[in-house]
RNA sequence: GGAAGGGUGGCUGAGUGGUUUAAAGCACCUGACUCGAAAUCAGACGUAGGCGCAAGCCUACCGGGGGUUCGAAUCCCCCCCCUUCCGCCA
């Protein structure tokens, strides 16, 4: 959520800001605008109204005490009608307090000065690049052909489940998976200092709302209900990411300054119905319902959360570069960025039976953006109440991950090569088939 | 799911319709005393919104929402959460 302040006192520049996402959303701040002056306008009214009915409320209460009662009468008489009005304008106060946030919670964030413009994926520029295309001396198969071979997936059967975009892990594939989550948990843990936490996966709108997912993308989530009982239904939801329940820990708290920065990490199942997308991609284990992902959440000070977004870019790419795998970091631009998001690199890494490469990885500085959602605050050494920034970052997707896994280090004999520091979790070095 | 008891500032905890401007204590902060500290004394000590150049003034907030009333922490209704017990259950 955007500061209704400087909106305000800069609207020029936060609608030049906004535009430059190219989703229209400038168009509305000047409603926005008209809707704030209209509730200050009434709020400065009904207060006065207020104040005047406190006082004479006050007055009644002493003369009831001093026994006069016919005077006390004479004041309530008069003062109820200051109640009806006050009502009134209450209402007139809450009608336009909504309709003007109805419009704050759906504007995005505003971009951070260092994010290029740009109006797609196609104008993010790559920042970098670690590694390079392996070579493969045999045309290097995909890893649907490599799932099927070395019985890793079951997809025919992952499907008869729950339908498709659902994967069933078998052997091999569902060891490979659970030693992933746990090499990237130890990795940030125990060499980048993240404390684990391990929250529910259903989560309540609350902590759908707080990091922006709400109420702009609700269609996209998966929304649970208790039985038959349909009054239940819109109160919790499968976790899109575990962004969602660890940015939300200290939601309505006010931390101390001296607690900054925390790093969270969590594994958590991300779900995500992908509403309006069935039939793109759905191939393979690209793009999936349900997908298992290592999430980290910073919470910063202004003063240090993009040196910490660059930090929690190189942790995320470390995973990467301790598996072997060639990727790229591209930074977002203006026009490619998410909701809550004022700054966002992506890893895309290398998948040679693709031929292309795939997003694992989305690390981002929130700004003050979610704290202001969620009501997070830290006071200053000074004692002043302040909006820390909040930073997510995959650290990363498992689904893709494995992927590019699998298809990198894929022998021309169909086995598939274990990098080294993956070696002691499933205890081998290689996969073979059966 | 059933029963009972709870939810008041950072913490403990008083407060059953009217100087409550939420008592008191603890913690924290500032000042005095001291070479320094402790103890003691004095003061300050919540969150947000609005108005104002400012000093400051006003409004709201006692788990959440609604109601009664001139006036609600206090009375009424609905909901949420916590504790204990019972039932069910991995």
């Amino acid at each position: 959520m955007l500061d209704i302040k400087l909106i305000r006192e800069q609207p020029d520049t936060v609608r030049q800001r906004l535009a430059s996402r190219r989703a229209g959303d400038e168009a509305k701040v000047d409603e926005l605008l008209t809707l704030d002056e209209q509730r200050r306008k009434l709020l400065g009214e009904v207060e006065i109204l207020k104040s005047q009915r406190n006082r004479v409320s006050k007055e009644i209460g002493a003369l009831m005490g001093q026994k006069k009662l016919a005077e006390a009468e004479a004041k309530k008489a008069e003062t109820r009608q200051i109640g009806d009005r006050i009502a009134d304008l209450d209402k007139a106060v809450a009608t336009a307090e909504q309709a003007r946030d109805q419009i704050l919670i759906r504007l995005p964030n505003l971009p951070h000065p260092t994010v290029p413009p740009g109006a797609s994926s196609a104008d993010n520029p790559v920042v970098r690049t670690w590694g390079s295309q392996p070579a493969f001396g045999f045309k290097p198969k995909s890893h649907v052909e490599l799932c099927e071979h070395l019985r890793l997936v079951d997809f025919a059967r992952g499907a008869k489940l729950s339908g498709s975009g659902f994967l069933l892990y078998t052997g091999w594939g569902a060891r490979l998976e659970r030693a992933l989550i746990q090499l990237l948990l130890d990795v940030h843990v125990r060499e980048h200092g993240y404390t684990e936490v391990s929250p529910p996966f259903i989560i309540g709108r609350d902590c759908m709302f707080g990091v922006g997912q709400f109420p702009k993308f609700e269609d996209q989530a998966y929304a649970v209900q208790e039985g038959q009982d349909g009054s239940t239904l819109g109160k919790l939801y499968l976790l899109p990411t575990a962004e969602a329940p660890v940015a939300n820990i200290h939601r309505e708290e006010i931390l101390k300054e001296s607690q900054l920065p925390i790093n969270y990490v969590a594994y958590s199942p991300c779900f995500r119905a992908e509403a309006g997308a069935a039939g793109v991609g759905t191939r393979g284990m690209i793009r999936v319902h349900q997908f298992d992902k290592v999430e980290l959440i910073k919470i910063a000070t202004p003063e240090t959360g993009y040196a910490e977004h660059e930090q929690m870019l190189a942790h995320a790419e470390k995973v990467l570069q301790l598996l072997g795998l060639h990727y790229r970091v591209v930074l977002l631009c203006t026009g490619d960025m998410g909701f809550a998001s004022a700054k966002t690199y992506d890893i895309e890494v290398w998948a040679p039976g693709q031929g292309q490469y795939l997003e694992v990885s989305s690390v981002s500085n929130c700004e003050d953006f979610q704290a202001r959602r969620m009501n997070l605050r830290y006071k200053t050494e000074t004692g002043e109440n302040r909006f820390p920034h909040l930073l997510n970052g995959s650290g990363t997707a498992l689904a893709r991950l494995f992927v590019a896994l699998v298809e990198t280090h894929q022998q021309a004999d169909g086995s598939v090569s274990l990098p080294e520091r993956l070696q002691p979790y499933l205890h081998a070095d290689r996969i073979l088939p059966g």
